[in-house]
DNA sequence: TATGAATGAGTATTCATTCAT
DNA sequence: TATGAATGAATACTCATTCAT
């Protein structure tokens, strides 16, 4: 007879499958807060709502959210996390010529953002409802994707490439223009498209810091 | 032709005297407002706070606006208003050069956003709360504020001051940026002050569109 | 003209109106939940059904009690204080005997809780649910109830009339018999009424301590 | 007859192995339970809580008990049936006389109580959450406890033993007293122990029945 | 004008219970 | 037997708004 413990055992594959539904699970929620909170605004979209576009129970929210506030800033963080992780290696596929990788680095911020706007949008728009701790989180993040920008601007900047500007005031500003493509689309839209703005503002900042 | 408040038989004196209390009242609501909205957030913000913070009742606020989004359109309104009207001034004053405006207008610009981020904080965080009369209100502003930015640009693009940029764009950047100094102040404000950002930033924008 | 602060000014008879009008509210959403909290129990009862019960909207029992435990605690500390309050009266009343200020104390006590038996049953059932500070406070009314007794006890020791009994625990069984009558009523009221019960208890607690 | 385990075609002694193993069990879960309910009370505890403590998954909770109110009922029973149990052998024990039959039986009560006061509050607190049936076991039980005491204070009552007490009531105190040792343990303990409760109560009681 | 008591619709969250595995 | 993911009904509490005074 097995021992006792051994019964508990599962073959390895099926935990991995467990995880893995459960990750899709936690995904599917989150997509539809993220829908609802952009469209309706988080303090207009309801728990029930989330449970209804996620094809899931409310209660089911629960167990993979602490609770709605929590979905919320699982939202931001995601789509900040994504700006972090994405745009040190688009950078460094560029290779090592400062106006390249921040060309790059940029064409892929404003990429990621045109994918995900809403998320965008709500990092702006909600992130005081966020408590302390969650702001904190946000702001780390934050200043993680700036940093390579800050980087290959110092760097043009020593080679020569770039004036002896505030580069921390044009990161400032990249992150800024960036944002600004989910927070007017709505205008810019009218007689842009996502290349040209890329491409216009790149010419513009390039422009200015240019020696 | 008369004007309203006359139509009633009162004597002018009594009607200004009340008139202007009403008005006085209305700021003090008003300011409360904008005071807790920036606190703790629209949503979190209730009408009972706001009228303990103004010193008056709750059912007093109903009587100077419909209710509490009213409120809320009001405070944005309010700044975005002062946009409108303090910046063509200011590029009065600096005369004809193009140059020369666009610097008086983006420092006065920023100026009045310095003087109340919390409302410009606030036109990011909550317009989407608005009905759509609301925001449609927002928008005709947002654009008679651009206004005289746009043809500042377009004046000195005819004149050749400046190189032939997307003068939309380059007004999308410059409200941006100032938008900036109240979105991003807890950041900014460790390594600037209001004239350095200024300062620098018009460097930068006008660095890209000089020939 | 009169001052501004005088033109709220209120005669005294409105502000004791509005204070008593305030007071018998707040006992009539009192008596509703303590009905309710002794026919379905404290957690079965929901603070719609003691709105409803007391005629009033749920919002308004937020304005008297901070929540629902609360009114637990008010409904619980309301009998104990009535207690607390009535002993001493009946036992001065019943002059300096020792014996029958028990007498008088005892039976007054069994009648305070034949008046409100739910409340009685509510102390023991549900003093659990509140909070540290709502138990503490219950502790702290039921040694003021029994310390009358134990005077009186200690009196009747050191004047003859009792036996060098253990008075503290004499109080204890009188408090447990007085309760009883509203924890076993169910089945003492099969064949016996609360002076007969009364009357017999006191003849065995006090034969039990007589010389 | 066939006993109802070996209807299906099952050795004997596997049967006997497994009902063991389901009968520890059970046990199991209601021991978790029973110390949850008195640390938080019945409201407050979680069928989770209780399986987690059990050791076991939620659903198998429901493998052995009907809901989480026949968990609350067979703790209290499980008590009560002690005392029906136990009371009647140690009075047994001590012989014919009714004095000592009383002693031993009230000694025994007092003493199961002190094992398990838990369950015994329980019982206080939480009986009116049952369903009627419940309830009516639990009556029944009480009423089978009571028995072997009012059958010895009749004997003693015939035998000249006692004075021509109420029987019923002096037996009603008797558990009151007894129970009194689990509810108010927090301050009986204060300067009592078993022991002494149990001989000191039972001085009082008899002095007060004795001739 | 001004008050603030009263309303009641709206909502996040919990948790007993089920059932596919 | 045993698991625990999933369900969804139930409920305390909030707060914008009204209206009698």
């Amino acid at each position: 007879m097995v021992r006792r413990e051994e019964v508990h055992d599962v073959p390895t594959k099926q935990v991995d499958a467990k995880a893995e539904r459960a990750l899709r699970r936690r995904a599917e929620i989150l997509r539809a807060a993220v829908q609802l909170f952009q469209e309706d605004g988080y303090h207009s979209t309801t728990t029930h709502a989330v449970a209804d576009r996620a094809g899931i129970s409310v209660g089911l929210i629960y167990q993979y959210f602490g609770n709605k506030e929590d979905l919320l800033r699982a939202a931001i963080v995601d789509i900040l996390g994504e700006f972090r992780d994405r745009i040190p290696v688009a950078m460094d596929e560029a290779g090592d010529d400062p106006e390249a990788r921040l060309r790059s680095g940029f064409r892929t911020l404003v990429a990621v953002i045109d994918e995900k706007p809403e998320a965008t949008v709500l990092s702006y728009r909600e992130s005081m409802t966020l408590s302390r701790e969650g702001r904190d989180e946000l702001k780390k993040l934050e200043v993680e994707t700036a940093e390579p920008f800050r980087r290959a601007i110092e760097d043009g900047i020593r080679s020569g490439a770039f004036r002896a500007v505030d580069a921390d005031l044009v990161v400032h500003n990249l992150l800024l223009v960036a944002h600004g493509w989910a927070l007017k689309h709505w205008r810019l839209s009218t007689w842009l498209d996502l290349d040209t703005y890329v491409q216009r503002e790149l010419d513009l900042v390039l422009g200015a810091i240019r020696p």
